[in-house]
Parts: structure tokens; sequence; C-alpha cells
DNA sequence: TAGGCCATCTGGTCCT
DNA sequence: AGGACCAGATGGCCTA
């Protein structure tokens, strides 16, 4: 029995995934991104800001919350061990560092390096005051004013929020990026593509949805698939092929991480070609299985795409046009991706369409390389994200005005 | 155990 | 001066 695509690559790919996303931070991170596999199944329904919150609070109160972010939360108080390691020689420590320790056990990573720094800033003061047989301070000249105490704290408090802007920075960093994951193809709650692969796919997928318009006619599925898979990672190739319902398989990455096809044709399983120009790349007058088949053997993106993808990729000078696609869109109800939620997409329907059919943007794509004919037929409907629509009449519409 | 991915810390740079 | 942004370093987790 044929397998639909590589399930093994899929599965660990996505399981991987999975975990990677239950990221628990390291010792001496100050923030807890908890857990969200298992910290959000053993501690129910608690949100991820509210547990932000209480980690910021414990560290506010200069407790060890913030050591105790590479454990579940069932296990407080272990890791509180900061910077250091259990086999840190504690010979190397300053003895005053070593007296701190031993009585504030629960210091913070960031309170036992202010100690740290205390510290040896203590040990300085020691030797600058040391005088040599004359008397005389051993140092001399001009002393580098140093900082006072308040001013140490000052920076220090900075610092500590610097950390927190820079914290809260890159969660909005990654909230955006979810919310990219959730617009490409493939998204799933469960098994979340890697940042790096994210912002291929929707690279890909952005390329792909232009070329679709500019070439104004229906797009060739197998096409349109290896555009959305162009250099992402084989499990992630998988994966992407896995939800347009392809044998992953037809699709080889070879060395340089061009995607190839070889085999027979997806089409053969899903797709009846109608012997129509509309379902032919350019140059390509195959019309049936036999000769879609071997029209997509040729389908090296490096090559075979450019007769069909008039308009150069825009890293056409790059070895590597690494993007994938995997649409959420059907082809007359060809396929349609798997999604594991849907947005809320009633808002803001018509994604990509209305940004061809917007009449600010008509201009734009009128100068763009991804132009658009007024005339251009759009002999297929595009299904964005569940919004069904004539795409021809957006778009002469928006020409017209 | 190596490699991939991730979050955080941190210091530098640029801008307002 | 202070905030935003960036990149390097660090260390944890997971899979092969």
């Amino acid at each position: 029995m044929d397998v639909p695509w590589d399930t093994e690559h899929v599965v660990s790919a996505a399981t991987r995934r999975q975990r990677q996303m239950a990221w628990v931070p390291a010792v001496g991170m100050s923030v807890i991104p908890q857990r969200e596999r298992e910290g959000e199944a053993r501690k129910g329904e608690r949100g991820k800001e509210e547990q932000y919150a209480v980690i910021e609070r414990e560290r506010e109160k200069g407790g060890c919350a913030g050591n105790m972010l590479t454990l579940p939360f069932e296990e407080p108080l272990v890791m509180c061990e900061p910077r250091f390691g259990a086999n840190y020689p504690r010979e190397s420590l300053p003895e005053s560092m070593e007296h701190e320790r031993q009585h504030n056990p629960d210091r913070s990573n960031s309170d036992m390096r202010d100690i740290e720094d205390e510290v040896s800033e203590r040990e300085e003061d020691e030797r600058e005051d040391e005088q040599d047989e004359s008397g005389l301070p051993k140092k001399r000249g001009p002393r580098k004013k140093k900082p006072g105490k308040e001013q140490m704290d000052r920076a220090k408090m900075r610092r500590h929020e610097a950390n927190a802007r820079e914290r809260s920075r890159m969660h909005g960093l990654n909230a955006a990026l979810e919310s990219l994951r959730k617009v490409v193809p493939c998204y799933s709650k469960t098994q979340k593509l890697s940042k790096i692969e994210t912002l291929r796919l929707a690279k890909n997928y952005i390329w792909a949805l232009s070329e679709t318009l500019s070439a104004g006619k229906r797009p060739d599925l197998l096409a349109f698939v290896q555009t959305l898979c162009k250099g992402l990672s084989q499990p992630t190739t998988n994966l992407v092929a896995g939800c347009l319902q392809l044998n992953a398989r037809n699709f080889l990455t070879d060395h340089n991480g061009e995607v190839m096809f070889s085999g027979r044709s997806p089409y053969e399983a899903m797709y009846s070609y109608p012997g129509s120009d509309m379902n032919t790349p350019p140059g390509h007058s195959g019309s049936n299985l036999e000769s879609s088949a071997k029209t997509f053997r040729h389908y090296s993106l490096g090559s075979a795409y450019e007769p069909y993808y008039e308009n150069p990729s825009p890293e056409s000078g790059s070895p590597h046009f690494d993007g994938q696609l995997s649409p959420p869109m059907n082809f007359n109800g060809i396929f349609s991706l798997k999604h594991d939620d849907q947005p809320d997409y009633g808002k803001s329907s018509h994604y990509g369409m209305r940004y061809c059919s917007a009449p600010g943007r008509a201009a734009l794509a009128h100068n763009s390389m991804y132009r658009v004919s007024p005339e251009a037929r759009f002999p297929y409907d595009l299904h964005v994200r569940s919004q069904s629509f004539q795409a021809q009449g957006e778009v002469n519409g928006s020409f017209h005005n």
C-alpha cells in the first residue's frame, strides 16, 4: 500500500518540532517560556503571559524563579543553583562569594552575578588600598573615577530592564512568526515549522502566488508545489507534500536543495488532467498523464521553471531558491490543505487577492514585475482561507477602477 | 554524541 | 539618556 508521503520524516519532524516548541530556558535564564506542551498539559490552561508575569514577579522578589526555568514547575528550587553547575569547583569561588552562596542558596543567577561583581569590586578596592614600603599607595596618578554604588545599581537595573525589553521584543517577533505560520500552508499547532522553514515557506508561497497571478493561467499544481518546496528541508518538504496530499517521494531534493520530480505524477492519483492549455505550462504541450509526468520530470526549478515563470526568481542570482509552498487554497477544489484550526479570516478575507485588487495597490501592481494584465483571465476560483471568490472579477474590477 | 533548534543574556551601534 | 535593533555567546532539549 502506498504511503501518501514519507511518514517517517513527517512524524519525526513533527515530534521534534512539538518538543522543540516546548522549549525550556536554560539555567540562568530569567524568564520561563514554560513547556508549552507538557506544561500546558500539566498546568491546565494557564496562559503563557500569565506565567511570564508570575516569573517576573518572582524575579522582582529576588527569588530563584528565574532559575527554575529548566525544570517543570513541580520541581522548584532544585535548579536554583545559579550560573554554576553542580560540578563547578567551589574552591574556585571567592570566599566571600561562597559565603553568599551558602547563606543565600536561592539567589538567582543574575543576583549571583551581581554578587560576583561586588566581590571583585571589593577585592579591587582592597588591592588599591595596599601600600608599598614607603606607605604610598601602589597606584599613583589620576585614578580612574569609579562609578558609585548608586550608578552601579542603576546600570544593573537598566541592564535588567533592557533584558526584559529584549525578551519582550523577541516574544513579539515570535508572535509575528506564529501568525505567519498560520497563513502559510501546512499550519498545525502540533507540527510547527521551524522559524527558518516558516520564512522560507512564506517566501516561496508569495513567490508562487505572484507567479500564478502574473501567469494569468490556471496554476500548474505540481510546479506550484515544487515552488513551495524549493529549498526546504526534506522533512518540511515531506510535510508540505503531505499537507497537499501528494506523494513526497515524487519530490526529490538534490544535493543543491533543488526540488526535482521523479516518478509518476501526483496528478495521476489526484488530478484528472484535462487536456487544456490552462493546465499545461508554457512550452509544454503534453496534456495526458504520461506527457505531464514527462513534463514534471523536467521541472528542476533551476531550469525548467524559467520558461514557465518568465520573471526571474527574486533570488535568481542566488544558487538557491529556498522556497516552498503549501497553499491554503483550493484549485478548483482539487485539493485543500489541512489546518488544525482556521484563523478568523472573515475580517480580512480575500487575503492575497485583496492586495492586488486594492485600488491603492493597482498602480503598484501595474509597475510590478508581477504585473497582472487587466485582461488576464482566471479560469479558476481561488479559495483563500475558505473565502471563495471569483479572482477574475476581483482583479478585473480593481484594474478597471 | 553531534547537530539542529531554541530562548535568553549581553554588549555594541544607531536613532530619537 | 534611553530605547530599538542586532549579533555573538551560552546552555538546554531533542533526535538521529
